[in-house]
Formats: C-alpha cells, sequence, structure tokens
DNA sequence: CACTAAAAGTGAACGTGTTCATTTATATAC
DNA sequence: GTATATAAATGAACACGTTCACTTTTAGTG
C-alpha cells in the first residue's frame, strides 16, 4: 500500500453514506444473529465469534458494521422502545393518575422477555463512556421517542395540564420512567412484586399530588427542578442550546 | 496429586478463616497497588499484570486475594464510604434543609478525586451479576455504614422527627444520597454545576416539604413507599427477615 | 472487455481477564 | 530433625474482545 492509497483509505474507511443493499443485508444479518444469541445465551456467554458464525460472516466483519459489542445491544434497545412507544399509544383515554402507571406497566411487559440481558446490560447502560449509555449521544433518539410517547400520553389524559406545564411534567414523568426501569431490573422479589407495588403506589400518589399543581410554589419549584434535570432526560429537541 | 489430596485440595482450597500476618501483608500490597494504579491510569488502563508487577507479585496470586478484578474496587468503595461518613459525621447542628444537602455536598466532595473512576465503574456498579453491584450482597456494609450516617444525621437535626418516622426519613435520605451520586456521575456540566443547583433545590424543597410529615395522609404514603423500597437501600439490620 | 478504486470481507495476531496444574514456603506432629 | 499437610505463590495457557494488514468482490469508466 502506497502512501496515497494510505492517506485515501484513513480518511474513507468508513461505512460509506449510502449503504449498498449488500450491506444492509449484511448488517441485518449479524444483528440479528446478535440478538437470538444474547437471547438464547445471555449477553456474557455469546461470543464475537458465535455471533459471526451464526451470521456466516468472518470475525472481522462484524467490526465494519458494529465498532464494539456492546453497539449490537443498542439494536435491541432501539427495538424494545419502540415496541414500548407503541403500546403506550393505544391505552383508552383516563386520568393521569390511571394512564401513567398503565405506561410504565406495559413498558416493563415489553421489556420483560429480555430482564436478564438487560440486568446485565445496565452495566454499560450507565457508564458515561459507553455507547449504550442510557444517557448518551447514541441514545439520543431513542430518549426522543420515548419522550415524546409520554408527551401524547399526558396530553390525551382527561385531567391534562395546560400550557408549560405540559413539558415539564412529561420530562417528570420520562425520568419516572428510567428509575421505574432501573428499580424493576434490580428487584429481586418474586416475579417483581415490589415494582408491582410501586405502580400501583405512584397512582396513589399522583392522584394526591395532581391538586397542587394549581398551586404557585409548587409550580415554582416544579419549573426550577424541570430546568436542572433538563439536560439528562429532557425534550431532546431543545438540545441545541 | 492422589484423589485424597484431590478431594481434600477441592473442599479446602479458599482462603483460610484465619488469614496468616503474611496474607494480610500480601493483600494489603496487592491493594495499595490497584488504587494507586487505578489514580493513575484509571481502571480500564492497569491491567492486572500491572498491579500484579507493581506489587511484586504474580499474576496468579492477585487472584487468590480478588476472584476478579471488579474486587479490588470493593476496595476503594469502602475507603470513600469511610472518608465521607466521617465528613458527614462532623456536620454542626442545624435544621433538616441545611444539614442534608450538606451531607451530600460532602459526599460528592470525598468522592470528588475520584470521580473519573467512578464513572467507568458505575458499569458494573448497576449490574446485578457483579460483586462491586451497589445493591448486591458484596456491599452490604457499605450501604449499613452510609443508612447509619443518614440517620445520625437526621437524628441530630434541630427539627428531627419522632418515632417510626426516623428510620423511614433516612431510608429516603439515603435512597436520595443514592440518586445523587447518578446524577452527579452523569452530570456533565462544567464543575458539575448543575450537581450543585440540584443541592440547592433539595434545600427549597426540604423546607417546603418539611410541615407535611404531620399530615395522615402523607405519612400514610411515606410509609407505604418505604415498605416497598426498604428491601432496596432500606436499615439493613432488618435484613434478617 | 480491461482497468481501477472503493466497498466488502477475511483471519491471524494482540492484549487482557481469568484459570489451573504445579512449585515453594511454612507450620505442625512425631 | 524429618515428614507431611496446608498455605502461599508461580507463570504458562485459554478465551474473549478488538485490531489490522491483507484479499476478494463490486461498481464505474474508457
Amino acid at each position: 500500500m502506497n502512501t496515497f492509497t494510505f492517506l485515501v483509505s484513513t480518511i474513507y474507511d468508513m461505512t460509506p453514506k449510502t449503504p449498498s443493499p449488500k450491506s444492509v443485508e449484511t448488517r441485518k444479518k449479524i444483528v440479528d444473529s446478535a440478538l437470538a444469541l444474547f437471547g438464547r445465551k445471555g449477553y456474557d456467554k455469546a461470543t464475537m465469534r458465535d455471533i459471526a458464525a451464526e451470521a456466516n460472516v468472518s470475525l472481522g466483519l462484524t467490526y465494519r458494521y458494529f465498532s464494539q459489542k456492546e453497539e449490537l445491544v443498542l439494536e435491541l434497545y432501539e427495538l424494545l422502545t419502540q415496541n414500548a412507544a407503541d403500546a403506550v399509544g393505544e391505552l383508552p383515554k383516563d386520568t393521569l393518575a390511571k394512564r401513567y402507571p398503565e405506561a410504565l406497566s406495559l413498558c416493563l411487559e415489553s421489556l420483560a422477555p429480555h430482564r436478564g440481558l438487560l440486568g446485565a446490560l445496565f452495566s454499560a447502560g450507565l457508564s458515561i463512556t459507553s455507547p449504550v449509555s442510557v444517557l448518551g449521544e447514541e441514545t439520543s433518539d431513542v430518549r426522543s421517542k420515548m419522550w415524546t410517547t409520554y408527551n401524547r400520553l399526558l396530553k390525551g389524559c382527561t385531567d391534562a395540564p395546560k400550557g408549560k406545564q405540559v413539558d415539564q411534567i412529561t420530562t417528570l414523568m420520562y425520568a419516572g420512567h428510567l428509575l421505574t426501569v432501573l428499580f424493576w431490573i434490580q428487584d429481586r422479589s418474586e416475579n417483581q412484586l415490589f415494582t408491582k407495588k410501586l405502580l400501583a403506589f405512584s397512582e396513589k400518589g399522583i392522584r394526591l399530588a395532581r391538586p397542587f399543581l394549581r398551586v404557585r410554589i409548587v409550580t415554582n419549584l416544579l419549573t426550577e427542578f424541570c430546568e436542572i434535570v433538563h439536560p439528562f432526560f429532557g425534550n431532546p429537541s431543545s438540545k441545541a442550546s
């Protein structure tokens, strides 16, 4: 390889802008193989060699499409989020106190088949250096989708708030969603009974708290709180700031 | 090695009940070496071979004392917790709204020099299969110590609650502690400004909420909530249940 | 078709965490 | 002191994630 070729390949040795039909097919083979093996053997036991073998490609090729093993998990993450968002979108009209726990419950249901896997993964999920970091750049689409889902859920409530509170409470709901998932993953009780109790509790809690959203001092606190956590869970559409 | 010896060694090939002086010394050498290297090069870059070399022992020996690399982090975890607990113990008498944010601030301060390291580690910290899992068996001593620290902090407040509420609110405080640390680690803002704002916010929040601890419906909700999260952060002394 | 450059694909090799058969040191019993 | 069993220590070997120099295929151009 001469110097010129070296320079060119150094600059362009990336996945091309418009992927060829063949490459998308190969990519899909790898993803399918990976997700199947993750499900069958768990994240750690499913080696990159296994995944490559099951997809009938070489080991090195998998790294052309996914620069790290963890990146394969992003695919699962996006799939599960889509499922959850779809399910939540079809909830019947009702009060916030009813709909929010229901939505959380649906999310956990769609995550349930992969609970063990997620447990092994949440490792990487909260490491700020990981590409699958729950709050990282690479997952911003997923967050955006989920935030929007809760935004719609809130707007569709019979007791939906008005004005700027809508977005603030959405942020609160999304934060609650993340914490609930975290709690659920750590929940070692039989059938995750504690998480179920927590959801039932949240219904009571919301019913009690809802009227206070009209009290000035509470709304002020809410505004301040949302300004602080906004960069973490908030509406990603305003991340340009 | 004959069959008998094999059986015996299989059963007894564990660290002895009463460690010899020599073994505690070797163990200390390894820990010191590991913590120094973690600090200098970070968790990933500090290889087990580095650690063994710096401690002047063989690679294999490190695994006699620490069955996984992550277990070495437990030592750091315990050290930092002790520092934080000591600092919190010396706070002047004041209201809860003043003391709690102060305590959190002190904890973060003692963690600050290792923030980068903790960021890389929180990966393992929330993986339920990891030995350094924040909520796992192996870290129960650390949790116990921190819970007790907050329990004392609360009892020493000028506006400390009475009766069973003391333990409940302690659990709430410890949960807040864990969440704050989590937030702080993820906080990418300059000098963790958002975390500082969050602490200031918590002061206002507590001042506002404190009077409601006398309202029956609130205390009932609090009791219910604590029963649910108890197995997670709660007073570890009652874990015999 | 022939030529060429990029894309797609390969597999050997490297570094790292971890394991294990083995050797050396230490303490206990006679 | 000698024998012996256990603790302490060793380093080669293994499996895995990852890298990289290289080969093969594809697509475009004359």
